[in-house]
DNA sequence: GCAAATTAATGATTTATTCAAG
DNA sequence: CTTGAATAAATCATTAATTTGC
């Protein structure tokens, strides 16, 4: 299934017949994606418990093993036999919340490599990991917005004091974040799947100016 | 361009099929949860000023009381040796360099107060060595600037630097620049960083440079 | 106390929308 | 109007956290 350019070509078909049966070419593997219409009773279908198989550690838990090599970080384990998915640390978290309260949103290329190379230090990670979270921690944190505006809208008792910090002369009112929604930067990176051949490399980083965007810095002169 | 642009590269992943499917339980009513209850230790700052920053929070959050700093990465003494300087361990200097160049120059009260929690974990630190540690890179990086800029009036020859970044799971050999028979098929993310402008800003080329001696990829050394 | 069952959280994919070129 | 890039929204799927019965 080394299928490339799906979604465009899946839009031009789908769109007009999604229920044909050129639609059942479904690029999930697995887990047979149910169609609404033909959605079968999925009520919790108790069958096998592979889970039991695949994860046999249900039942010993690491009792903080002193035997460990360093044993390093919190949890995660690092046994991804075949390809769990991410587990991240709390160093990890800790270090990319900090970026996100720092204003980053979407990385570039060139930062999430960074950010990979740095949180590699911390645990198993890859770049798309990181992608995905700034992803995804931005759209739910846009959905905890909503949602808190919509419950509690009225009567703002200063839910979120914003601390006057004074450092120095530098106390400075940190605007929050919420960049408009149609800032959009052409900082165009995308994933490609090195599948065929090396393309032509013909790109370079340095991009000061753009990361002055993505990082809102108080300019400001020495005390 | 033959783009193989796909944005859903994952197949790599799922080459391996694991196994069978087993019953997804769909069914998840997912009711819009705040407030965690075990957020992070975002110690909500209410206000606070440069003494504030000189806090010894090197708290352990981790369900394992066996935590023990990887002595791997907290090169640094441990112990506050008298009333020295502060030493930074390679974990801090990596996120504050990944902070710098992710265009972070002059981080307010609150920003500082996050960075030293964070790399509170690693070693012993305080605000003020945060903020010191902004105001001498930003500097120093100037003055390096400069001398650059005066000996290095030539643009290299290298006028297609390697720029594909790929970023892989495994550690990989990364070829050089010049282009190796040696062309794996890896099932792996890359980004790439398109650029959709000729660029031709001088200070890209030592932009990199900085950047490969910022975040070495070996934990070692630093003490 | 343990572990299955359930729930909450979140990583990873897929689909829809938006904007800019051509 | 069409097309492609970028991204937001929605959804799927898996893991941890919690509950619950023993």
């Amino acid at each position: 299934m080394g299928n490339m350019k799906v979604h465009q070509l899946a839009r031009g078909l789908w769109e007009h017949e999604p229920s044909l049966s050129l639609g059942c070419k479904r690029l999930r593997p697995l887990a047979p994606k149910l169609h609404p219409s033909s959605s079968p009773d999925h009520t919790s279908v108790s069958s096998f418990d592979l889970k039991t198989f695949i994860r046999p550690e249900s039942g010993p838990r690491k009792l903080c093993p002193s035997d460990d090599k360093r044993d390093s970080h919190s949890r995660q384990v690092e046994t991804h036999p075949g390809g769990t998915r991410w587990n991240p640390t709390q160093e990890q978290i800790g270090i990319l919340e900090m970026l996100y309260r720092g204003g980053m949103r979407t990385p570039n290329a060139q930062q999430i490599e960074q950010i990979t190379a740095q949180l590699g230090k911390y645990g198993k990670i890859e770049g798309k990991n990181v992608f995905y979270w700034f992803q995804n921690h931005k759209a739910r944190e846009r959905q905890k917005q909503k949602r808190n505006s919509l419950g509690l809208s009225h009567s703002p008792r200063n839910s979120a004091p914003i601390t006057t910090i004074t450092l120095d002369t530098r106390g400075e009112v940190m605007e929050r974040e919420e960049d408009s929604p149609y800032k959009r930067k052409c900082r165009s990176w995308s994933f490609e799947y090195l599948e065929e051949e090396s393309r032509s490399s013909s790109s370079s980083q340095e991009e000061e100016n753009r990361t002055l965007e993505l990082f809102p810095l108080h300019p400001e002169g020495r005390s």
